[in-house]
Order: C-alpha cells, then sequence, then structure tokens
RNA sequence: GUGGUUGUAGCUCAGUUGGUUAGAGCACCAGAUUGUGGAUCUGGGGGUCGCGGGUUCAAAUCCCGUCAGCCACCCCA
C-alpha cells in the first residue's frame, strides 16, 4: 500500500533546505528590523469574504478555500494585504504614525505549478501606513533594494521598475478617456510589453477603434526610461494635476538618490501591475536577465484600509516572493553552504568514562557551547571518525587514562594538536581553544 | 483549466530487436580497526521499474488510461 504523498505544490524542507530557508528569514528579519519596521502575524485561515470582497468572487477558483465543520466559507490566505489592513484599520486611531510593519508568512494559492511558484510559498511583506507623500515609497523601495542587497546582489543583478497609475489615470484623462475608457487602456499597458500591438485589441473590442493620435500618445508615455523623458511628455499633455504629479516623481528620485538606491531604480511606465487594487505608485523588481519570473511587487492602495472598514488610512508596501528569489541566489551562487556544525564532540572510552562524559556534555552546553556525543558506545575510531564528520572543530576525549588522572584531552581536529586540562577547567578551555 | 514533455534505489543514471532472480556510481549501515578522524578494501540493507489496465508464452521495454514532476499558456492579489 502506498503512502500518501505530498500534497502538490506542497513543499518539504528537509535540514539543508530548512537552513536555506532560515538564512534568507534572518536576513530579512534584520533588514526590517534594521530600517524600524515591526513584526506582526495574522491567522493562515480567514473568512473566504476577507478576498471576494476585493476581488470580486471568480478570485475563489485561485484560493484554497472550504466550508469548515461550523459551515463556515474559509480559506487559506493567499495573501497579506487584507489581512494587515484590517489589523491596522482596527487600531489606527491608537497606533503611531507612520505604522511601519512587516511579517514573514506563508501563503497558499491553488495554482499550477511552475519555475518560481507553488501551491505554498513564503513573502516578506513590508508597509507603510498613515503617510501619503512619496517619502513613504522612498522608505519602502529602500527597504527592498537592501532586502536583495543584503545576500550580496548588486544593480548588475536586479533593478526596480517604478511606473506610476495616478499618472497613468491623470493623462489618459487630458487624453479624453472616460473612466471606463482608462481602466480598460491600463489593461492594454499591462499586456503590451508581452504582446505588443495585439494587447490593444481587448481595448477596441470594448470601445471601438482607438484614433492613431491618441494610441501615440499611449505609446510615447509607454516608452518613457527616465524623469526627463516623463517631463517633456507630460508637459505636452498640458494639464496642472500631471504637472503636480510631477513634483511627486521628483521628490521620490530625489528621496531614493539621497537613500544612496538610485542605481536601482529605473523609470518605466511599462509596469501597472494587473487589475488590482494600487492608486499610485507601483514597482516591480526584476533580475537583470530576465529569465525569472518578478522578484517583488507593491505599490501604494490608499483606499483599502477604508474598504476593510477602517478609517481613510494613506498605505503603500510590497512583498518578496521566496521562491523566485532563492532561485536567484542559486544562479548567482550567493547561497552559502550552512552547516550545523557542533563546536566540540566527546569521544568516550567505555560506560564509566560516560557519567563523566555526560556531565561535562551538560555543562558545556549550559555555557551555550554546542557539543554533540556519540549515543551507543562504539570504538574510539569510530567516534573520531564521526566526531570529524559532524563538523565540530575540538574531539574532547575520556579516556581510562584521563579520568583516572582527573583531565580532559581536547583535540583540535583541524591541526590536530591536543592538550589536556584540568576538568573544572574544561569550560574555560573550549572557550578559548574556540576563540570566545 | 489548455497544450507539450518526462517518470527505473535517497541522488545521478545504465538496462540490447520484449526473454530467466533489474544493475552501476555516489550516499547510508557494518566489518577490517578494543586509544586517535576524513582514505582504502570487503560485505550489507534499500526497487510492486509512478500507479492501473491491455497485448503477449513472456513487459522496465509495446498500447491505453491515470497520477506526479518539468516547460509554456491562463492567472499572478
Amino acid at each position: 500500500m502506498a503512502l500518501p504523498q505530498t500534497l502538490p505544490g506542497f513543499r518539504e524542507f528537509y535540514p539543508e533546505a530548512m537552513a536555506v530557508r532560515s538564512h534568507i528569514f534572518r536576513v530579512w528579519r534584520q533588514t526590517a528590523h534594521v530600517f524600524g519596521f515591526q513584526e506582526y502575524d495574522g491567522p493562515v485561515l480567514e473568512p473566504l469574504e476577507l478576498y471576494t470582497r476585493k476581488s470580486g468572487d471568480e478570485i475563489e477558483a485561485q484560493l484554497f478555500s472550504f466550508t469548515d465543520k461550523g459551515g463556515r466559507e474559509v480559506s487559506l490566505r493567499p495573501e497579506m494585504t487584507p489581512t494587515v489592513c484590517r489589523l491596522v484599520g482596527a487600531k489606527a486611531n491608537a497606533l503611531k504614525r507612520p505604522i511601519k510593519w512587516f511579517s514573514i508568512a506563508e501563503f497558499y494559492r491553488y495554482e499550477r505549478m511552475q519555475k518560481g511558484r507553488g501551491r505554498c510559498f513564503f513573502q516578506f511583506n513590508a508597509d507603510i501606513f498613515g503617510e501619503a507623500g512619496p517619502e513613504a515609497e522612498v522608505e519602502l523601495i529602500a527597504l527592498l533594494v537592501q532586502c536583495l542587497r543584503g545576500f550580496g546582489l548588486t544593480a548588475e543583478d536586479f533593478y526596480i521598475r517604478l511606473s506610476d497609475r495616478n499618472l497613468w489615470l491623470h493623462y489618459l484623462e487630458a487624453l479624453g478617456f472616460d473612466e471606463a475608457q482608462a481602466r480598460s487602456v491600463l489593461g492594454v499597458i499591462d499586456k503590451y510589453e508581452k504582446i505588443g500591438d495585439a494587447a490593444f485589441t481587448s481595448f477596441t473590442e470594448a470601445h471601438g477603434a482607438m484614433d492613431e493620435t491618441r494610441k501615440a500618445k499611449i505609446l510615447a508615455l509607454l516608452a518613457v526610461k527616465g524623469i526627463d523623458a516623463l517631463e517633456a511628455v507630460v508637459a505636452q499633455a498640458g494639464s496642472e494635476k500631471l504637472t503636480a504629479r510631477l513634483a511627486d516623481w521628483r521628490a521620490l528620485l530625489g528621496g531614493l538618490e539621497a537613500m544612496g538606491v538610485g542605481a536601482f531604480v529605473s523609470v518605466d511606465l511599462g509596469v501597472v501591475r494587473g487589475l488590482s487594487y494600487y492608486t499610485g505608485f507601483v514597482f516591480e523588481a526584476f533580475d537583470r536577465k530576465g529569465d525569472l519570473r518578478a522578484l517583488a511587487g507593491g505599490g501604494r492602495y490608499n483606499d483599502l484600509v477604508a474598504k476593510y472598514g477602517g478609517p481613510d488610512l494613506p498605505a503603500v508596501g510590497f512583498a518578496i516572493g521566496d521562491m523566485t528569489f532563492q532561485l536567484l541566489l542559486e544562479a548567482r551562487g550567493l547561497l552559502p553552504k550552512i552547516m550545523q556544525a557542533p563546536d566540540a564532540y566527546a569521544v568516550i572510552g567505555g560506560p564509566a568514562e560516560r557519567t563523566l562524559a555526560l556531565g561535562h556534555v551538560n555543562e558545556l552546553r549550559q555555557a551555550a557551547l554546542r557539543v554533540d556525543y556519540p549515543l551507543k558506545q562504539t570504538a574510539f575510531g569510530k567516534q573520531f571518525k564521526a566526531a570529524g564528520e559532524s563538523g565540530a572543530k575540538l574531539a574532547l576525549i575520556y579516556g581510562e587514562s584521563e579520568v583516572a588522572r582527573g583531565v580532559v584531552k581536547i583535540r583540535d581536529l583541524g591541526d590536530g594538536k591536543e592538550t589536556e586540562v584540568p576538568a573544572h577547567q574544561l569550560v574555560l578551555a573550549v572557550r578559548e581553544l574556540l576563540g570566545r
């Protein structure tokens, strides 16, 4: 009878994989703390409505949703944003501004597996609530950059594409598109990079053919690759809203430059982030080689807290997924071979010596030294072999002769040097040999 | 959800036109080795050949189905 298999798309972490995961999380967490973000978490299981309210019922096809034993419609969380909006919204008036929060959590989506995408994955989420100005974007993008740089990735390895849904909407308004048409155009922009001119088909079907003049103007903004070009294109449109928005852009880019991350960011109006809830600046991180899917994505979502029952609270956030990110680190050889090795390994002569040895093992462990020893009594040769393979720096030798003389022989497994120390000085001696 | 492709030991892979008890390397365990490690040698465990059905005297091999992995599409909050 075959054992039940791991569910498709779910992951198991053997010690080696777990070491990698822990390493990544450790750097992310440390970086977030350095930037003054506070960690939070929420439930893994949420009411289904938390997700359908924001994204409509069709989202349910992508959810791990079911009816629980109490008849509740529930879903495993596919993302953090609704949860954090609820958390913040519920206590918004009691929280000091700006609210800078982050989390590292697992998410679940009922989707087909692919490279860099499974049915469960971890995300680092960071958000700032309560700051409407581009200063919040500066801080978040700087954090995003550092979360990648912290592993040794450089501006040669990744970059961040920066765009703006507000700018697009103002621009399209100036071109005379109504609201529904503008939304349709955003969909076109999202697809244009991938399928080119065919992207306009969806607009044509809904609103009729677009005149060439306006199409050319859309393509002009789409082609913008820098602040100068952006200003030039926007100046032609001659809209007050657009001019005001440009001031935000200058503030954002200036801030990013001052923060030392300018080299990682490129102006690129081709990014609009799907049909999502974003209301202003949006950004996505990609590897430079371009053979992986997006590493991270985020943007401003000023309406969402209110939508989840909280007060009007401006917000901006981003998420980094662990799978694509790990693929990038592997490709660049930036995952250190992490080995969980003990500091010392006890080599024990026989049952008589074992009592003393275990006492010392305990003593060393109380002193926070990592110590291992063979559970079963075996020959000395085997124990030395095990000591070497464990990666320990020192072997502590408990033979008949040492125990009788009240000493412990310590062998440096690197250079083979041996010293004897009185049993009562063991902790000190081990510390010294380890250099701490 | 659609299409393509791949499934043999923990891992990487052999396995002849269908032919007897399916192999190798690495890894693991044990012995050589009763006080000094990484080596070497010897031995051992581990497979319903993804699963199910069909063709055949005979299937890892051929056919059908199914499941799973990979790749692309859809989607990507």
